[in-house]
DNA sequence: CTCTCGGGATCGTTCAACAAAATGGACGGC
DNA sequence: GCCGTCCATTTTGTTGAACGATCCCGAGAG
């Protein structure tokens, strides 16, 4: 029997710990793109070593959200143009090959599916246009968890939280209270229905016009700070 | 057993020195996949510090080649017949969406995956089978990245070196000396004069009888060690 | 044979120290 | 005023030792 309470977070290294706090930090966007993170200063604060915290530091630059430099240390990854194209590529390939096999998908992930774009309903009428974008981000997330592939599903989470990042450099762009909740409920009916190669023109513009204002916003923020 | 290396590493850093030789002590075979990767020991035979070893084990965690269990250390990742099949997932998601969209791919991606069939078809000349797996894992990667995402090529990077994992923990199983040189070189031939339905059903068929062979000399390999 | 109970062995983490390199600012030349 | 140089300061990269926590394994009790 442990006597630690604290939460989801006991059973866990430290320097998992560490890597979390760190990870919620950047999405969040306490700590924005570009922002240096020295060692010892952000140790102190998450309370624990320096070593522990180079840990941490080396396990967010292999999931891609720190970049590290010899000598020069850790950054919060800056989301270039070209990273935006790349990201959407990602989307694109994933996405649409989701839509093409969702007939072998099982029932239960369609029922996910359907109570993701519930939640961006939701918060679209709540006109909280930051959780939609989040919300819809997971609709998406389980659009492609029809695929059913823990890796693939890791691997485009990873891709997500990068699009977040650009997000948090850009945020109440011009383009980015688009109607998503129509968009994701769209091509949830159609997919339901069936109707596959419709959802997937449906997608394919829904990417288009996504990846065109994600790139205008970016390119606004590099504009403001370049 | 000597993990050091030499050549080109300067610059780097010794934990990442340290990440690449472990790596390469992986996916050599030297280290199978199930062996407990004991710090001290390693630390001490790559010469860095516990601590910046440590930090190599966190990043080849990240990347899912080792598995860390706390209090219990890190062990080489070992394959399981469902990790196969989600590895295929992956494979037919990622290769077949290349073919779909190859007709969008510059010529030099093209003349690129040309050399890689030729040296598939070299290496099997010479019955270098093993030689040859590494040749057709690397003109595979070459078809993946007609879709030029950088971050496509990383993840599909890392899942085949999982692939080549399952390989070392059962080699010259029966049905790995397919003739993955005409393969190959067919599906290339069919690209290249742009018959991408074609191309895909090869490639299809080829995805699913790899499967299969591996799923079994991962069994194979199960029943031998449980 | 199974269960319990040590006694290593190993892990997770911290701390203090140091070399190497970057950083930033004072200084002087033009 | 502008520019490059030099140097003190900061920060990083790495090490070695230390120590509690936990696991592993074997000896002995039942």
């Amino acid at each position: 029997m442990r006597l630690e309470g604290k939460g989801a977070e006991e059973g866990l290294a430290s320097a998992e710990r560490a890597a979390r706090a760190l990870r919620e930090a950047i999405l969040s966007g306490r700590l924005p793109p570009g922002a240096a993170l020295r060692e010892a200063a952000l140790a102190a604060e998450i309370a624990v070593s320096r070593n522990t915290f180079r840990e941490a530091l080396r396990q967010l630059a292999a999931e891609g959200l720190v970049v590290q430099q010899l000598y020069k240390g850790a950054t919060v990854r800056t989301v270039s143009a070209e990273d935006v194209r790349d990201i959407y590529i990602v989307r694109r390939a994933l996405e649409q090959r989701a839509v093409e096999e969702s007939a072998l998908a099982p029932e239960e992930k369609f029922t996910a599916l359907d109570q993701a774009a519930a939640l961006v309903e939701k918060e679209t009428g709540r006109a909280d246009w930051r959780a939609a974008g989040t919300a819809s981000l997971r609709f998406h997330q389980a659009l492609v968890d029809l695929l059913g592939s823990r890796k693939i599903n890791g691997f485009f989470h990873g891709v997500l939280a990068q699009l977040r990042l650009a997000f948090a450099a850009a945020p109440d762009e011009a383009g980015f209270q688009a109607p998503w909740a129509e968009r994701d409920r769209e091509i949830y009916d159609l997919l339901r229905a069936g109707r596959r190669t419709e959802a997937s023109l449906r997608l394919s513009a829904y990417l288009a016009e996504s990846e065109r204002a994600v790139l205008d916003a970016v390119r606004g923020a590099a504009r403001r700070s370049g």
